[in-house]
DNA sequence: GCACCTATCTGAACGATGTCAACATAATCT
DNA sequence: AGATTATGTTGACATCGTTCAGATAGGTGC
C-alpha cells in the first residue's frame, strides 16, 4: 500500500514520507519544546516520538539511549549559553562591568529556559564533568576566563586564574538555580524586578564586583 | 507474643509480623540507603518497598506520592545540613573564619552525600521553593545570616543583608554541585586535597573571605 | 531497466515503574 | 465481645525504556 499516512502532527511544511528526512533534528526540537511546554517529568522518549509523528523506536536509529538525546538536547542549551555570554560580554561598557554583565546574561539565560537548564547540568552532574563543548573556543567558560583577565586579574598565574573562574562559575550557577525561588519575589519586586535582584546579588560576590572601597574612615 | 515492640528494629532473622511497626521511617532510610548506595536514578518507590520487605503498594499508607517520600528524604539532609553548618560555625575560631568554614562545611557535605544532596534541590527546585525547614531556627540559613552580621555585616539593613545571605548561600551550592567535576582534578591534586580547592574557590568569593588587603603600593 | 546494500522506520513484545481499587489483618476503642 | 481505624497484600492498568524481526526507502553497481 502506498504511504496514507495522515502526518497529524506535521509540523511545518511537508507531509512526511516513510523516511522523515531529518528525524534527528526533529527529535532535538520536540524535545526541547516538551521540556519547555510541560517540564522536565513530561520528557519521555515516547512524547518525543510521538511528538514527531514517528514510532517509539524510531529514535533508536539516532541515539542510543534517552540519555544520549538529552544530551544532544542539551548541547544545544550550551551551545546558546555560551552566545549569550559572549554577547553580554561584548556589549559592557567596560572591563569591570562585564562580569556582572555575563553573569546576570548566565542567570537570566537559566531563568528563560529553567527545564533546559535544568537538563543540561542533570548531564553534567551524571558524568560529574562539564560539558566537552564548555571548554571549546567560544565557549562561556572561556569568555568568563578572558572578562577576569580583562577585569585585572593575572594572566600568568593559571592557578589563580582557574579558581576565580571556577567562583564566578559557581556563583552564576548558584544564583541561576536559586533566583526562582518564591521566597524573593517581595524583594524582587521591592527592587524592581528579577533583573536587578540577580545584579543585586552577583555584585555581593566579590569576583564580580569587587567592592576596594576604602573602609569608612573611623 | 503477639507484640513484639522490642522487635520492632529486627529485620533479618524473624519474619517480620505483618504490620511493620515503623514503615515510614524505615522506608526513608531504605531510600536514603539506595540513594546513596546505587544513585538517583535506581530510586523507585518499588525497589524502597523491596528494601524495607514490604509490597509495592504499601508505602502509599505513608506518603502520598513518590515525591512526598522524597519530600520527607530530603527533608533529613537539610537537617542534617543545618547541623552541619551550625557545627562548623561554632567551631570557627573568630567570626571571619566563620563564613569560609561555614562554606566548606556546606560543600563537604554535598560531597559526602551527593544523591541525596541532588534530591533536596530536585525537590526544592521543582516547586521553586526552599524547603520550610531552611528558614526555621537552627537552619543553615539563619546560621550564614547570622555569621554575616558576626563579620560585620549591618544587622539594621535587611535588603543588604539577605542580598548578602542569598550570595553566599547561591556560591556555596554553585561550588557543591561542581566540585565533583573531573576537570578540577589535577587542580585539586596540586592544591593538596579536594578541602584545600573548595577553601580556596570559596575564599575567591569575596563574602567568604573579604580580601581587604591594601593593593600593593606602586 | 535490474539486483543488492544500507539506513531508516514500524509493530509487537518484555520487564519495570507509579498508582489505584479491592481485600486481609492487626491494633485500638467502646 | 464487636466496630472502627490503621496498616498490610494482591492484582490490575497505563506508561515507560528498550529490543528485535520485518517493512520501506534511497542509493549503489550492473
Amino acid at each position: 500500500m502506498t504511504h496514507a499516512h495522515e502526518a497529524a502532527h506535521a509540523q511545518e511544511t511537508t507531509v512526511r514520507p516513510y523516511h522523515h528526512g531529518d528525524l534527528s533534528r526533529a527529535l532535538v526540537q520536540a524535545g526541547r519544546r516538551i521540556l519547555e511546554n510541560e517540564g522536565p517529568a513530561a520528557l519521555s522518549l515516547r512524547a518525543v516520538a510521538r511528538e514527531a509523528g514517528v514510532s517509539p523506536a524510531a529514535p533508536y536509529h539516532h541515539f542510543k539511549d534517552k540519555c544520549d538525546l538529552l544530551d544532544a538536547v542539551a548541547k544545544e542549551g550550551w551551545m546558546e549559553l555560551g552566545a549569550a555570554v559572549a554577547k553580554a560580554r561584548a556589549q559592557a561598557p567596560d572591563a569591570q562591568g562585564a562580569m556582572t554583565n555575563i553573569g546576570v546574561a548566565y542567570v537570566c539565560f537559566a531563568r528563560d529556559n529553567p527545564a533546559l537548564y535544568r537538563t543540561m547540568y542533570d548531564g553534567a552532574c551524571d558524568r560529574a564533568a562539564m560539558p566537552d563543548h564548555a571548554k571549546e573556543a567560544d565557549s562561556g567558560w572561556r569568555h568568563v576566563r578572558e572578562a577576569l583577565i580583562d577585569a585585572g586579574a593575572d594572566p600568568d598565574d593559571g592557578r589563580e586564574l582557574e579558581l576565580a573562574t571556577i567562583g564566578a562559575w559557581c556563583a552564576a550557577h548558584g544564583v541561576a538555580e536559586m533566583a526562582g525561588f518564591k521566597e524573593f519575589d517581595s524583594l524582587k519586586a521591592a527592587m524592581g524586578g528579577e533583573e536587578a535582584f540577580v545584579r543585586a546579588v552577583l555584585e555581593h560576590v566579590g569576583i564580580y564586583a569587587r567592592r576596594h572601597k576604602v573602609p569608612p574612615p573611623g
